[in-house]
This record gives C-alpha cells, structure tokens and sequence, in this order.
DNA sequence: ATGAAAGCGCTAACAA
DNA sequence: TTGTTAGCGCTTTCAT
C-alpha cells in the first residue's frame, strides 16, 4: 500500500538506485531528475523504509532507552532530554522499563540490540561483569553507574553531597543522619563515601540508615530511626525519600525545619511543590540525557577504547527544609562521641 | 559480526529455511532436527533480526508512543502501563515528545509510521482532519480524545467534573469557579460542558476561567482572577494546576480548605504529597494505558470498521483540600444572580 | 520434513 | 550522471 523506492522510479522514469541516491547521496544526481524525483515522492507520499535501509548499511537511526521505572519522577526529565536530543539527530527511541529488575534488563537490552546503534542504560541494576559483557554486543553509555571499560555519564553526587553535609554543619547541626539508598545503588555508595568523610572532617556525628527502597513511603518509614538517632539535620539518598521524611515528620508534630533540618538530592520537580519546599543536591538531569545520547553516538566509526567518562556538576539548592541548628546546646547527644560516626547499615 | 540464520544453517547442517522454521513455525520441523537447531543458536548467540523479518512479514513488532509532554506527570503512569503491556505481548515500544506541537505531531507520526504497527497517540493536539488522515496510513489508537472513525480511550471527565461540582456544592459552597484547561483540549471541554450544566442544575454560580497552560505556573497566576470572583470552590483542569492554586492561595495567607475548597483532576502520584493533600478526580491512566495498547493490537487482521471507543471510568478521591463552605452567609455573592455563569472565557 | 528459489525495500560497488 | 547487479537477514511459496 505505502510507495516503495520502485514506484517512484516507474513514475518518475528513473531506475531505483537514482531514487536511492536522491535520498542517501543527493549530491550524486543531476538537478533536474533530483528535483523530478523529490517531486513524484512528494505526490506519493513516499518515505524511506528504514528498516530495509538498516538491514544493508547496518545502522537503525534507533537506539534504545532502558530506565528502572518510567514513573519515578527523576527519570520523565532525563528521557524527555535524550528523546529530544536523539531526534535532533535524526533518531527514534525506544523507551523500556525494567521495574527494577536486573534480569529483565538484560532481556531487554537482548531483545532491542538487533534494532538499535545503541543502548543508554540508565541507573542500570545489572552486574558490571554484564554491563561489560553486554557492552561488547551493541554500544552502551551508563548513566549514573561507573563501570570500567563503559562510556558514562555520572553526576558529582560526592561534591554535592559534601555540601550538603557542610551546609548543614554551617547552620550548627552537629548530629546528622544519612538516609540510605538501595543496595547496589552506586550513587548511593557516592553519597555515602563523601557523607563519611565530611562528617569526619567537618566533626560532627554521623548515623547511617539503610539500605532502603529510593521511595517516599521508605523515608516516611524511616522516620522512626531518625528520630531515635537523635539527628537534627538529614540527608537522604533522594528528593523522593526527603519528601517521606518530611511527611513523617509532619505525622508526628515534629517541624520542619525549626527542629529537623532535611537535605534532598536530585531536585525533582516535586521538590518546590512540597511544604516546606525542599533544600536539595540539584543533579543535571537533563544535561546528563543529552550528554549520554551525544556519547552514544560519537561511539560508532571513533575509536572504541575512546571509553570517556563524564562527570556532570551538581549544586546546592537551598530551600526552606534546612535552617539553624538546636543553639546553645553544647552537650553533644549522648551514646556517640562527637565526630563519631554509627553505622546501622548492612551493606 | 552477530550470528545470521545462515550461520546457524551451516553450523548445523540444515538449510536457512529450516532455521528459519524452527523459529516462526517450530511444529512444521522435526524433533530432532528443532533441538540441534535451538542448541547451535543458543551457542552461536544468535537472535532473529526483527527488522529483516518485518521486511517481508510486514509486521514490526513496535507500536510508537506520542504525547504532549514526557515530563508532565500525567504520562509516565501511562507510559509506563503501555509500555508494559506492549511487551507482554512482545512489542517493542518508540515513545516521543511533541513539546505540545502539533507540527512536530504529525511529522513524528509520519516518521515512525514505516517502523511500526500503530500508533498511540496520547492528548494529540493535532486536528481532527489530520488524526483521520494519519488514521488511513497506519493504524492509530487516540488516548483523551475523541474523533470520529478511530478508536479512542477516554476518561469520563464529565462525570468525575459532576461528582466534584455536587461535592462542592453538598459542602454548601454556592459560589463556585471553575479554572479552565488549554484550548482545543478534548478533556477540557468536556469538563467545562459537564461543569457548566451541573451548576445551573444544583443552583449555584459559576465563574468559568481560561483558557490557560495546564501547569502549575498558570495555576498560581490565575488566583487573582479565582479571588475577584468570589468562589469558595475551585475545579481545576487538572492536578498541577490545582496544585498551583493551592501555591498561590498559601501566598496570599488564603487557608484551605478552611477558606478555600480546591479540587484537582487525575490524581497524579503529587496529589497526596502536597499540603493539604488534594481532593481530586482520579482518571485511570494505566489502565487507559493498557487498553489503549490492547486495541491498537487487535486492529490488525480485524474489521477496521469496528471503531470501538471506550470510556473508562472516573472516581472523587476526597482528601484535605476541600472542606465546608461559608455557612450562615445567606448572601449571595454580588454581581451574579444566584444559579447564574459568568464566563470569563473565550473559547 | 526439508531444500530451492524468489523477494521484502533498500544501498553499494561497478560499469557504462 | 545514471543503470546494472548483487545482496543485507529473513520468510514463504513450491518442489521434492
């Protein structure tokens, strides 16, 4: 039903290969039967196949897109800015998610290898060993993982959450607590090697939470622990779960920030919806979907073991969530001396 | 480099034709035959070529996905939904972005038409001469629209719009506004219709807002207009911008739902995080998501004639934002008899 | 039950 | 500058 290169040629009494290179190589053919042949496509409403041209030049002008879970609201901003991008470049996505299931990301980036140039593996839950291994079928580009011999594009979650922790002990809070990610998270072990080593420097006492679902329900869950950890000031693994513990806070009649002082990371656009509006670690989503999208597509025809891996910047958005800490308190909580840092984590 | 039929062929000494057999039509080859097939290509790594079988079967196994905005948090759930059950039936899943242009709409339906078995297309701003159109060219399923001779999912708005206004005007709030959705939205004249005809039924006075972007942004500027009505009861196009009415009512010392009710449309996941938690009409987004999927799919090898279009149905979710009207102010408010419609719009 | 051959829509040498 | 030919990876008659 659809016009195929041959009837433009019939109609335009030209042979196919013209045709073809009326659309691949226009430079190749005269002015005149060009425009002809322009012409006759244009009233027939023809337009290239894509997928034959793929199955003899070998590449798609598709490439694949596989996230954790479409609707976690840190993800709609990071595809909306790689399927702008790619379509800039003159390339579809394919969008899949994985539900948080590393089996089911494999299967996936199995099934799309044939259709795509490439895959972007976002926040990725597969072993390195298979990310690698993975990434010797059809070019890949990580986002938010680093794994050797891989293109990546990270965010300075450590920078950030140093920051974090320094704005926090500015404001005079001298017992923290880290609200842990998931396991096998590595942003997660970022931010908690920086939050560590800061709460060492800056001396000030550290508890450690999790690993936990990166979920509003986990932090509002985690609101018990917090409040036992004696923490005047929190950070947590991301907006989403901030935005728990401050609804679990708000339950209990606790104040935010007049008593508790909560730190976010992403800055989701949620973050200055809520009340108070979220003090938070901003990572460059979108920049990070472009970045990876423009990575994806430098890899073919360059030099493979041309493996960069970026790091993106990220910045302290203070909001209303964090003020001063409990003043003139100079009794340090009691169980853990001051600089001290307790762990209840497991991982 | 990846394995072709013709490689498994060789390696297990049968012809192409009988690889290929043991792949689409495993009951037309022998035992035998099948298993030392199957076991060479698992070994090989060999994968059918989707692409070169869509070639001559003529069916790709991708459907594409076009919404208005990826970011707007409406669409993931629905993204999502679809994508999940397009790959449980073994499709693969393009999704892109109009920004809301219905330019770049309609170009992207032409571009991904060759790549795929239908299209999906999700509050199309398009017109509905150009859905019809497209509709001739590759199968098409619209979501939150409807347009004669194609098969469409939408939500009951109307009814949901019903059940807010009487909940409203139950609380005892006889001055109402309703804050419009964007021009040449489906939905938007639905609710308008259903809202328009409800209050002149159960007797109380209705400003009509809008048209206005359906974002939180409008939403805040439009409390301005919301106060110099006089309203109590506001219903919002949807959820972000109710959000942000309850944003710009807090800016102004405004208290709700103490002086102020505010009901949403969607109940989108930031519909209970934001204070007060906001009452709102919840649309079924990932069962429109699925059904839209299922029907998409069945329109191939069917009666194109059978142009189904379902409604889904609509709840009130009553939460914080909505709360008794001003009671013994027997009043009505001046300017508008009672029962009347002031309409500020232009549409 | 299997092989042979043709062809899906297109591009890419190679000739002319 | 254009036509000829071959073939990308696969399915599908048609024979055998």
């Amino acid at each position: 039903m659809p016009a195929t290169i041959r009837d433009v040629a019939k109609a335009s009494g030209v042979h196919v290969s013209t045709v073809s290179r009326t659309f691949s190589s226009p430079h190749l053919v005269n002015q005149e039967t060009r425009n002809r042949v322009l012409a006759v496509a244009e009233n027939l409403g023809y337009r290239p196949n894509r997928a034959a041209r793929a199955l003899i030049t070998g590449r798609t002008h598709n490439i694949g897109l596989i996230v954790a879970d479409i609707a976690n609201p840190f993800f709609p901003p990071l595809i909306k800015a790689a399927e702008s991008q790619a379509r800039d470049r003159d390339y579809h996505v394919f969008v899949a998610d994985t539900n948080e299931d590393s089996v089911t990301e494999e299967k996936l980036v199995q099934a799309l290898a044939k259709q795509v140039d490439g895959v972007l593996l976002c926040s990725p839950r597969m072993s390195n060993d298979l990310i690698e291994r993975v990434g010797r079928d059809v070019p890949v580009v990580v986002v938010n993982r680093l794994v050797e011999s891989i293109p990546a594009v990270v965010m300075d979650v450590a920078q950030g959450a140093r920051t974090a922790i320094e704005h926090l002990a500015g404001l005079g809070h001298s017992d923290l607590a880290l609200l842990g990610g998931p396991r096998g998270s590595w942003t997660n072990r970022e931010i908690r090697r920086s939050v560590i080593a800061t709460a060492r420097a800056v001396g000030v006492n550290l508890t450690v939470l999790g690993p936990n679902q990166p979920t509003e329900i986990a932090g509002a869950a985690a609101v018990d622990a917090i409040c036992r950890s004696n923490a005047t000031g929190i950070l947590a693994y991301n907006d989403l779960m901030a935005i728990g513990v401050l609804e679990g806070l708000h339950n209990r009649g606790i104040r935010v920030p007049e008593e508790i002082s909560v730190v976010g990371v992403d800055d989701i656009a949620l973050s200055r919806l809520v009340r108070p509006k979220l003090t938070t670690v901003a990572t460059p989503t979108a920049a990070a979907g472009r970045t990876a999208v423009d990575m994806l597509l430098a890899q073919r025809g360059e030099d493979r073991r041309t493996t960069a891996q970026v790091t993106l910047h990220t910045e302290l958005v203070v909001r209303d969530s964090t003020g001063p800490g409990p003043r003139a308190t100079g009794v340090p909580a009691s169980g853990t001396a001051r600089g001290q840092v307790a762990s209840y984590a497991k991982e």
